[in-house]
DNA sequence: CTATAGTTTGAAAGCGCTTTCAGAGCTGCT
DNA sequence: AGCAGCTCTGAAAGCGCTTTCAAACTATAG
């Protein structure tokens, strides 16, 4: 039968043909040969690529457990071209917004067989930009976004090579799916519920407004005033950069302004719980002198002091969602998730106006 | 030349020898035809595995330049025998400390060429024996598992078959390498803290006792009282469970056994944020009638109200040194890498005794 | 009982790389 | 000049799997 060429003696692999469990590694071949069978059909079996006879199938599942064999999957990726893997581009691992939305997704992959590879662009457009390209280096099977810095185009453009599903955007395309939250409504509600405690004085510390999401939360902060009938005024909004210390300072620029409000609504939890401290060190107590809403509602929020309301973003599911998604992008279907709506939370940091 | 077997005629592969730049993806073979050398020359010179001439080596990188030639993870695992990945055990991917731990990782491995694969384990030892099958099925090259309730044993036979570091344990064996933090010093300091500020009357709320690091800073907390000549108390110690819950509980539980105590000091922030707001949902302030010192210094810990006086875990450098000793391992040294020793920051949470 | 259309199976090629192995060039010595 | 001892390079085998392709059966029809 086969005959390379015979110059250099090939030396014998696997001189004997015993199928007695011998230490090394099991390997696809292992199997076949304890089954009696050939390796392609151990392959098919593996991969319910083709009909098997039942006795044959039953052999190689025994053959498989009796050598505790599990599929190499370097060997897989290579020979099957892909590599059962989906990379995630998280802004900070760190973050505890985004660390739920990751554990999401590593529990919806799992069932699938597919793992996730994480690497975190740490909010800056170049570096989102090279964690692209280490995916694809690593020849990930797609690519999902959580929010970030990168620009439509390069999204779209990353999407024509490999699927790609990221959050916090309004985008699609072919090979491309986008999952949102509603801002809009979220910071709508946060809103009317200081609107409905009887605040009229609101004040709102906004995220960078280079992002969606953030500008989302503005507009309905100004849908809510509008329906209340009460004038938006320019002054009472301050930028912020989503973490505690701009909170603080936010306020620091409300008070040195004099601006007259008795209540505060911030884009995100982190920047609350920096106002929250402003305040008390101006000697104003939450929710006597100011009422405080924040937005995300992250595992720590419930015992801040005093506990804060928030509108809860739902991270982990947002994480299963996304990787749902790429699921379905995967199998070539067109991904059907829908994120939950916003719902707020109401806790301690906000009561009725006084008088 | 060369005449594999002739009867099903092998299609063409690569009939043409064109080294035009065709749009399929760059594999070694066409940077070696596009610099006229073989596989093996670029392959060489690619991992620094032997001596190459100047001429051909700078012929080989322009190649790889212009065709944007990027090894196959793949094909290079599979041929190499290493996945060039190392696995990590996280306990929650989503806790503030574990995810600064993992961008220390992240960040430490990546120069050498490697990449992280992280698992959670949930605090659960069958979750985490899964979770090393798990990374051993992808075929990393070394764990390093973070704390864990891994029994010594299970992780000692783990080592037997893979390099392994874990932190929070004093391990050592062949390719096992462990890095623990001074807990107890740091249960010293921490204590030692609130005795200068002249209290007196210190509650501890301790951590699970099963592990090694909560009991460390009980011992620690022990010894600064014994080196003050104050007779332990066991009354003052309150078991937690490290999240904020607990912390709460313990407060209750401290006031309803009408326990004496000027000052808490709790096995981590998050214990403490959870008794600073059962303090004050009693109505006692912190720090004015109660000092608090917690332990881990949480990157929010800082804009707690009142920003909490905690022992600093430097979580990044942790992770950093972790996985350099994971390299260390992996390259057949003893890894020499040192944790910090604790150091206290003093906020606001702690103040001096009055009277 | 033979031709025909399915099924089920195995052989072998190949995924892209690493790593022997041996041959080709040189150098320096006798 | 002749040969040992280097250094540098290429051919080819092989990592463990998937996937044609064709052979070997089996069932159905003529």
């Amino acid at each position: 039968m086969k005959s390379r060429n015979t110059p250099p003696a090939p030396r014998p692999t696997a001189a004997f043909a015993d199928d007695k469990a011998q230490a090394g590694p099991s390997t696809i071949e292992r199997v076949a040969r304890k089954a009696g069978v050939s390796a392609s059909t151990v392959s098919r079996i593996l991969n319910g690529t083709a009909v098997v006879s039942q006795a044959k199938k039953q052999a190689v599942d025994d053959a498989i457990a009796s050598l505790g064999f599990v599929p190499n999957p370097m060997a897989r990726g290579l020979a099957g071209g892909r590599s059962l893997s989906v990379g995630v581009v998280t802004q900070a691992i760190d973050s505890p917004f985004y660390g739920a939305a990751l554990r999401g997704i590593e529990d919806a992959l799992d069932p699938a067989g597919y793992s996730p590879l994480f690497v975190s662009g740490h909010w800056n457009e170049a570096a989102e930009a090279r964690c692209i390209d280490v995916l694809r280096s690593r020849r990930v099977d797609g690519i999902i976004v959580l929010t970030g810095r990168l620009t439509d185009q390069a999204l779209a453009a990353a999407a024509l090579s490999l699927p790609l599903v990221v959050t916090g955007r309004n985008l699609a395309g072919p090979g491309l799916f986008s999952l949102n939250f509603d801002n809009f409504e979220g910071g709508r509600q946060a809103t009317r519920h200081l609107l409905d405690l009887g605040h009229r004085h609101i004040a709102f510390i906004a995220g960078d407004q280079d992002h969606p999401d953030a500008t989302e939360r503005l507009r309905g902060y100004r849908a809510a005033l509008e329906a209340a009938g009460i004038a938006f005024d320019p002054k009472l909004v301050v930028p912020g950069e989503y973490h505690e210390v701009s909170g603080m300072m936010a306020v620091n620029r409300l008070l040195e302004g004099q601006q007259h409000f008795t209540a505060i609504f911030a884009a995100n939890d982190q920047m609350a719980f920096g106002a929250a401290l402003g305040l008390q060190r101006r000697s104003l107590r939450v929710p006597e002198d100011v009422s405080l809403v924040g937005f995300d509602d992250l595992p720590t929020s419930g015992y801040a002091i005093p506990p804060l309301s928030t509108v809860h973003q739902p991270a982990y599911e947002l994480g299963q969602l996304a990787a749902t998604a790429m699921l379905q992008l995967l199998a070539g279907e067109t991904p059907s998730v829908e994120m939950p709506p916003p719902r707020l939370v109401v806790r301690e940091s906000s009561r009725r106006m006084r008088g």
